[in-house]
DNA sequence: TCTGGGGTCCTAGTCCCT
DNA sequence: TCTGAGGGACTAGGACCC
């Protein structure tokens, strides 16, 4: 890294293209050429995950209602999400990255940094590795995948973007601001919606309209984030690239296909939910200790209820704590349209405290121990606890 | 017209302790 | 003994990302 100037173009930022349309186009090759709709199912409540570029030529986005993609694009294939598979493919993609640098810090299941510093010797420069990812994930796993290559993280990102589907693009320090000046200030990161209005009324629509301001004028009346979009917008990244990003939490939740204001039922997709939670956290050997409850009402308006806890990972425990949050925030007033538990600080398991320090979650946790080996022999449907049977 | 799921990060309010 | 300031933990919600 210290023979590296701060303007090298040494991060390289891979993403793949419509990444879920393009697992299924790989697995099944009638589909190739056809406007793929990955999200649900056609008649549920639901939006688009990933389409394919056939489908996009329609108008169809992601994060679009899938009811609105039907009526945009009636000839659509529309397939459920196969996660596990796309996973599958993902750790694939993040196998041969990870073979140019051991500086990788996967972002999402499709994209990821790369910081190749000090590789030259070995794979040649950076455009030259750039490439290589590209032909061998094309040839390997049948799927295509946009390089951009910059000397920070926003930079290499926004390349990425630039240059897709199947691009290679390189943002090079002298052509920076050049290439920022005309883009929309949705482009920076961490610019949504939100932020996009509050520039506009500051008179800002384009990134170079920030980059024409002097330092200090949109911090004063955005604070933080008006210096991050006043940085953002000159080129300037300090970000390195972190691998080994720990998992900050973990969360499960489920939109019904019918409102619901039966309150067995909820409690019940709260206990299945927390089983499933804990199940992973047993296997991560990790605690969590704060509980969240996520409850979305069929007016849209949606609440979250938290509770701090004792460290734990026992189905009886977490499960308890949703069943006092859902007590404490639902009056049965309102039909629920989403409910979610989120399971957040997790710490690791200690290794001398393999069972035996409180006594209480000990035996909890012994049985379901004695659960997860069930399952794992016999399949996770052929045990479960009482009440999760009103689901 | 219809708005998923799984995450992260940030901010602001409240409460408690020193 | 009372009071206010400051800090940290906790909680709730919003915004954003893919």
């Amino acid at each position: 890294m210290a023979a590296y100037s701060e303007h090298s173009l040494h991060i390289i930022h891979c993403d793949l293209d419509a990444f879920y349309a393009a697992v299924e186009q790989h697995d099944e090759p009638a589909l190739r050429g056809k406007p793929v709709i990955v999200g649900g199912s056609a008649d549920s409540r639901g939006v688009v995950s990933t389409c394919s570029y056939e489908a996009r030529k329609f108008g169809v986005r992601s994060a679009m209602p899938i009811a609105q993609a039907r009526r945009l694009c009636p000839q659509g294939i529309f397939l459920p999400v196969r996660m596990k598979r796309y996973l599958e493919v993902s750790q694939q993609v993040f196998g041969i990255l990870s073979t140019y640098s051991p500086l990788m810090e996967p972002l999402s299941i499709d994209e990821a940094f790369l910081d190749v510093s000090g590789t030259e010797k070995l794979f040649g420069a950076p455009v030259e590795i750039g490439k290589k990812i590209k032909y061998r994930v094309k040839t390997e796993l049948g799927v295509t995948i946009s390089v951009g290559i910059s000397y920070n993280k926003f930079l290499a990102k926004l390349a990425s973007e630039l240059d897709k589907p199947d691009g290679l693009f390189v943002i090079p320090h002298d052509k920076a601001l050049k290439i920022l000046y005309p883009l929309p200030v949705t482009r920076l990161w961490g610019v949504g919606e939100k932020a996009r209005q509050d520039l506009e009324q500051l008179g800002l629509k384009k990134i170079g309209d920030i980059q024409d301001l002097p330092e200090g004028w949109l911090s004063a009346r955005l604070g933080s984030s008006g210096q991050h979009y006043w940085e953002l917008a000159r080129g300037i990244d300090r970000r390195s690239v972190e691998i080994n990003e720990k998992r900050k939490s973990l969360g499960r939740e489920t939109t019904f296909a019918e409102d619901i204001d039966d309150i067995p039922v909820l409690k019940s997709t709260l206990a299945l939910f927390s089983a499933e939670l804990c199940r992973k956290l047993r296997r991560d050997k990790l605690y969590c200790s704060t509980v969240t409850l996520k409850l979305r009402y069929n007016s849209f308006k949606t609440v979250t209820r938290s509770r701090t806890i004792a460290p734990s990972h026992a189905d009886m425990v977490i499960g308890q704590v949703a069943d006092e949050l859902l007590y404490k925030s639902y009056t049965g007033n309102h039909p629920i349209r989403l409910i979610g538990l989120s399971l957040g600080r997790l710490l690791p398991v200690p290794d001398w405290e393999q069972g035996g320090l409180f006594e209480e979650a000990y035996k909890y946790e012994e049985i379901d121990r004695i659960m997860d080996q069930i399952r794992q022999r016999f399949g996770s449907r052929v045990i479960q606890r009482g009440n999760q049977l009103n689901t």
